[in-house]
RNA sequence: GCUCGGGUGGUGGAAUAGGUAGACACGCAGGACUUAAAAUCCUGUGGGCAGUAAUGCCUGUACGGGUUCGAUUCCCGUCCCGAGCACCA
């Protein structure tokens, strides 16, 4: 009987759906685990071969578990509010909510047919408003919250309304954009509207002056994850720096948690340090220096990390968008000033960046007093020094700092080194060691002596005090778009009050055109009764992370109408075992989403205080171009081996008429019909093709669908071979020159099962040699899985069964747990054959079989030796070695006398081939 | 520039703890079955040398050193590739 995948997938693919074999309850007797998947953007492309990658391995993994005997949650869902369908609704009236279904049934169709084991009863899509009710839930609740740095938590506001009245803002010590003080007595005195306005600069979710990316070509804002070079990430439109009135989440206040529990994910190393860099602690000093214009004298505050290398610093530079340079410039050289500051406005954002490796600057004229050295120094303006970082102020240490030492160059200011014997002839001495010199009551120290003590004298002083700067921002949450969570935000006096609608979902309105008002507004601005109790209710709506950053909770209990999660649920459930998905969300949705996580966890919500215990990435699956050359000014296309006999252009060709880099020939004359009269240079009667690998896409002609491989394959190969393709995490091109191998092992699985074509097992005992081959198999797929090296179980199952077709075994006490082993791979033809094996329930209700060590520990021998006080290895020590054979001798005489040093040997350990520890 | 990965046959990739390098698969070559093809099965396959042959020897994990009886694996230096960050003081 052939091995028909197509009707065996469809038959179990329906069984599955029909009987709801994985749906998940709460279940006390049983240990829970929680596979998440990142839930995707349902774009109108559909699922191309890269997006199941990770969905694989997930599947692979929760069926695991399943059979290991845990209660395995393994939902999915959309991500469904986004631009795209947003554009697509402003080109063509088409309503978003329209297109979106459209998108996620044609997602949902390409998912069944790979036949994954999602719970899809705990489906969600985040524009559905039961979900987003709770999307706009959690924004109140952050409304309704400040960030105590003492408890190291959100609490209620109302609390802090209480220490105003008590005592006013002094002394305390919260999270806020500026820092207030009066008393509360002033407190008191204020109107409720003025009272708002303070409260506002302490909410988490708070509206604020902001410098924002904005881009008129999107109408809207955008956050820094969603900005790279100047251009947007979705659609590379320009985008320029704006001051705006925004809604924010104060994320900043979580920062030094949100590194600090980094330590406690089993995620990896590049990961973590990715979202260390983007909350970019850095721990320093801030430092007054006196600084004079002639006129008047100031305390200039600066930030630095380096307090140790003050005594070489030689001058100040200021941002040019600092306050100090109106305060600072002398009438001498305003004109150039005023010039230089014109020429860096001037600029684009792209040209300061490429351009960093030029200094450029213009003197003030003033000078400061380096508080150490006493000496005069001079105070510069220049580019390199940020207004947005620490106080838009440096003290330039040119010895020591490579920007400082490029612009010391540039214009003869004076470098002094401060580290004995360092080397600052051609470049900067930017490393913190070594011993320091030329600096005070420092010499004679190491740097990292020096810092702190640098950092004491300055506090004791009086001129300054620790401090940490971090480089991670607070969100901006509004975009000026239709596609999104509305705010549940009514404005009662003008502007200047906001308060939130407590009755949810406040749903999104429907409006004639998706664009943005004729003035200007977002296009929530068109609908006509977009009030509350007559009250204007905010126009903008929240952006793509606000629905990713707690579905995962949402998935424990998501038909619940009182709770975002019942108190039972996430007990139950508590947090995700396994999150798998891609890079990308890197510095967005993993930073929100933690962030938003331990907002619930502060207020009590949750139990949990980090989301996703460990996390996956899968690697990128690129495109694999193919190409023929055609020989310059003519319709002839030579073969890859022959072209450099010719002058040709490559020309990228449809990779779904190249089969193993021949070409289709007929194929690529039918393809376009300049190609019709096409003729070819072949070599041995074929014509090869040329690869590269690139990124995958449709100008590129090298999309390959899931669709098609389950078509030609069926679902089970093409499960297997993304996992054959090589380790997951690691990026690598889509090339199906290997499918048919993981196609020929699942006809050979198939092949075990029966004879001639009748469906034939013996009921045998098995033997110490298919026992021997079952338990290694079982040890090897086991650590494999577990390690997530899905690549080399594939290879087990295949050196397995070829061991079994060499036996010719075909006894079921053997193909049985073997079916159960290979079940997660390829769950539909195991379910098949299990079925006709006689069982009634599926596969996965299964146990997953036991390892047994006594059938493979034969491998080890453990021999006492005694060979004269010298032992000899042989380089391959077979089955049933003795110890006179150990005896004899590969390795040199003298090569022994070093190892063994003339010691009695003992003992000797042997692994065929391989010694593993001697005993002397 | 900084940080983190990585460099193994024609190709994708294996190699728990430093112990037979190249598992498994693709491709390729040869063979069996077949009128033929498909499918299936068998054999060979890092490079070089010697031999009629079984086989033997040398060499080999980017490059140069080091530690070790023994290094793809550990250490130092160099080169190259990938990813992320990037005037963050």
């Amino acid at each position: 009987m052939e091995y028909n995948f197509t009707k065996i997938e469809q038959r179990w693919q329906r069984y599955w759906a029909k009987n709801k074999t994985f749906k998940s309850e709460i279940d006390h007797t049983k240990a829970k685990f929680y596979v998440l998947d990142m839930f995707p953007y349902p774009s109108g492309a559909g699922l191309h071969v890269g997006h199941p990658l990770g969905y694989i391995a997930s599947d692979i993994f929760s069926r695991f578990k399943r059979l290991k005997g845990f209660n395995v949650l393994h939902p999915m869902g959309y991500d469904a509010f986004g631009l795209p369908a947003e554009q697509y609704a402003i080109q063509t009236g088409q309503h978003p909510a329209v297109t979106t279904a459209l998108n996620i049934t044609r997602y949902r169709e390409q998912m069944d047919k790979i036949g994954f084991s999602y719970d899809w009863d705990r489906e969600v899509q985040t524009c559905d408003p039961d979900y987003y009710k709770w999307t706009q839930w959690a924004f109140i609740e952050m409304f309704h919250s400040y960030y105590c740095y003492d408890e190291q938590q959100a609490r209620p506001i109302s609390e802090l309304e209480e220490v105003f009245a008590m005592q006013g803002a002094c002394g305390i010590n919260v999270a806020c954009s500026e820092t207030l003080t009066f008393s509360a007595a002033e407190w008191n005195a204020m109107s409720e509207q003025e009272k708002q306005e303070v409260l506002m600069n302490y909410r988490i979710a708070y509206l604020g002056e902001t410098s924002v990316n904005w881009c008129s070509v999107l109408g809207t804002v955008l956050a820094n994850d969603e900005v790279k070079d100047g251009f947007s990430v979705r659609g590379g439109h320009p985008v320029e720096q704006r001051m705006m009135k925004q809604w924010q989440l104060r994320v900043s206040a979580y920062a030094e948690r949100l590194l600090n529990s980094l330590e406690t994910l089993a995620w990896s190393d590049s990961l973590k340090e990715m979202q260390r860099n983007w909350i970019g602690k850095s721990e320093g000093a801030e430092m007054l220096f006196k600084v004079r214009n002639g006129v008047e004298e100031y305390d200039m505050c600066i930030f630095t990390t380096r307090a140790d290398t003050v005594f070489g610093a030689t001058f100040m530079v200021l941002a040019p968008e600092s306050e100090w340079v109106e305060k600072l410039t002398v009438p001498e050289q305003r004109a150039a000033v005023e010039a230089y500051l014109l020429a860096a406005k001037k600029k684009t954002e792209r040209e300061r960046m490429t351009e960093t490796h030029k200094a450029s600057g213009v003197s003030t004229g003033s000078y400061a007093i380096n508080p150490f050295t006493k000496e005069q120094i001079p105070v510069w303006i220049s580019e390199y020094v940020l207004a947005g970082y620490g106080t838009g102020a440096i003290m330039a240490v040119p010895a020591h700092d490579s920007r400082d030492y490029l612009f010391a160059k540039q214009f003869n200011l004076p470098i002094v080194p401060l580290i004995e014997g360092c080397d600052i002839s051609s470049e900067s001495f930017d490393a913190k060691e070594g011993v320091m010199c030329n600096s005070g009551f420092l010499n004679g120290l190491s740097v990292q002596e020096a810092i702190p003590a640098a950092i004491d004298e300055v506090e004791r002083l009086g001129i300054g005090k620790r401090k940490v700067n971090y480089r991670l921002r607070d969100a901006i949450f509004s975009r000026q778009r239709y596609w999104g969570e509305p705010f549940p935000i009514y404005y009662k006096e003008g502007v200047a009050v906001p308060m939130p609608i407590e009755a949810l979902p406040l749903a999104l309105p429907e409006v004639d055109k998706y664009a943005p008002t004729e003035t200007g507004e977002p296009p929530l601005g068109r609908s006509k009764d977009w009030n509350y109790q007559g009250y204007p209710i905010e126009k903008s709506t929240m952006p793509g992370f606000a629905g990713s950053s707690a579905y995962y909770l949402r998935y424990m209990d998501p038909l619940n109408s009182d709770a975002l999660v019942s108190r039972e649920a996430n007990d139950y459930w508590q947090d995700v075992d396994l999150y798998i998905g891609g890079t990308e969300h890197a510095t967005g949705h993993l930073i929100y989403s933690r962030f938003w996580n331990k907002f619930l966890f502060d207020r009590g919500y949750v139990c949990q205080d980090e989301p996703f215990k460990k996390l996956v990435n899968q690697g990128m699956i690129q495109g694999r171009s193919n190409f023929v050359y055609r020989i310059m000014n003519t319709n002839t296309f030579v073969s890859l081996g022959l072209k450099d006999q010719y002058e040709t252009t490559e020309l990228h060709v449809d990779v779904n008429i190249v089969e193993n880099d021949r070409l289709d020939i007929e194929a690529f004359k039918a393809w376009r019909p300049e190609f019709g009269d096409a003729e070819f240079v072949l070599e041995e009667g074929q014509y090869i093709c040329g690869w590269a690998v690139e990124k995958m896409s449709k100008s590129m002609y090298n999309v390959v669908n899931p669709d098609q491989i389950c078509i030609d394959y069926g679902a089970d190969t093409l499960r297997m071979y993304e996992m054959f393709l090589g380790p997951l995490e690691q990026a690598k091109p889509w090339d199906t020159n290997g499918i048919d191998g993981v196609f020929r092992f699942l006809k050979k699985v198939w092949r075990l099962f029966f004879d001639k074509d009748q469906f034939f097992v013996h009921q045998e005992a098995p033997s110490a040699q298919e026992l021997k081959a079952l338990h290694k198999l079982i040890q090897k797929v086991e650590n494999d899985i577990e390690q997530f090296s899905f690549n080399t179980s594939v290879s087990g199952f295949m050196i397995f069964v070829n061991e079994l077709m060499d036996l010719k075994c075909r006894k079921q006490a053997i193909l049985e747990p073997f079916l159960i082993l290979l079940s997660p791979f390829a769950p539909h033809i195991t379910e098949e054959l299990w079925s006709l094996l006689g069982h009634s329930q599926s596969i996965s209700k299964a146990t997953y079989p036991k390892y047994n060590q006594a059938y493979t520990v034969e491998n080890i021998f453990e021999y006492p030796v005694s060979v004269n006080g010298k032992l000899r290895f042989k380089k391959e020590l077979p089955l049933g070695i003795s110890a006179d054979e150990v005896e004899k001798a590969i390795l040199s005489d003298d090569q022994l006398d070093k190892y063994l040093g003339g010691a009695t040997v003992k003992k000797v350990v042997v692994v065929p081939g391989r010694i593993v520890n001697v005993v002397c």
